[in-house]
DNA sequence: ATGCCCGAGAACCTCGGA
């Protein structure tokens, strides 16, 4: 069974770029971030030809997180605990898995921050507590928890192409790195890292300066699992294919394999 | 160079992203 996380930067421009991967890669569980669209248009109808089902939450313009799975979803839940959020960056369900047993999945897009002075900043913060309190809800309901998503925040210096000129800046301060290990400290296990120890491995390019070619990423995507779910987990690995394609996300998925 | 590229929405520029 595959799970998957992946930013598309505009579900309406990338869709034929989500139906052909999720048809070559076979993957069983897509979680997708910044839909940039409504509730309303939303292409429900293309997933489900494709045997899908579909959770999601979005809004105009910005953000907006969705869950198609071949499995079927229940306990849907659209808001963080105790924060009163506008904008849509967190999406959760439950689904159960072959051996009968449940998988309590969250995606998430955590907000970018800016730049460590702003408002924004605080709002990052805010909302990562928030997160942190939902998180060990679910931690304490659930023995199998994923959380997948949009972090924004790398988790170590080698997961930057350039950790000198990051240093101290918006996704590699020393206090968004302590957020998430604040987070992680509930009880959740970056995949990537238990199966690849190498760095240059990343899941966003920037657009600019030929960032894609020159290999100048962020690894800002992850795949965060519980102890009993990265007992069942075989890998975790970044599919850069289509970040090759035509038109692409700045973002690539990364891919949970779980027995 | 608080830029470079991209998407959305209201217009042909601004905002937000990372």
């Amino acid at each position: 069974m595959k799970i998957a996380s992946w930013n598309v930067n505009s579900l309406r421009v990338r869709l034929p770029h989500v139906i052909d991967w999720l048809q070559t890669t076979q993957t069983d569980v897509l979680c997708l971030q910044e839909l940039k669209m409504t509730d309303e248009e939303f292409p429900i109808k293309e997933f489900e030809e494709q045997g899908f089902h579909c959770a999601y939450t979005g809004q105009k313009t910005y953000n907006g997180v969705a869950i198609i799975s071949r499995h079927q979803l229940s306990g849907i839940e659209k808001h963080l605990d105790n924060y009163d959020d506008p904008m849509r960056r967190y999406i959760s369900a439950e689904i159960v898995l072959s051996d009968n047993s449940t998988l309590r999945l969250i995606n998430v897009y955590c907000p970018n921050g800016q730049a460590l002075d702003s408002e924004k900043f605080v709002y990052k913060r805010e909302w990562f507590n928030s997160l942190r309190h939902t998180m060990r809800r679910h931690l304490a309901d659930n023995e199998q928890v994923v959380l997948v998503g949009d972090f924004n925040i790398t988790p170590s210096d080698l997961d930057v192409h350039d950790p000198k000129a990051w240093r101290g800046k918006i996704h590699c301060s020393d206090l968004e790195r302590l957020m998430l290990q604040t987070l992680m400290n509930e009880g959740l296990y970056d995949s990537f890292r238990a199966f690849h120890t190498e760095g240059e491995r990343f899941s966003w390019w920037d657009y600019r300066g030929a960032g894609y070619r020159a290999n100048a990423g962020l690894r800002i995507d992850l795949i965060l699992t519980s102890a009993a779910m990265l007992a069942r987990a075989t890998d975790c690995d970044i599919d850069e294919s289509p970040r090759k394609l035509e038109r692409p996300s700045d973002h690539t998925p990364v891919v949970l394999s779980v027995e």
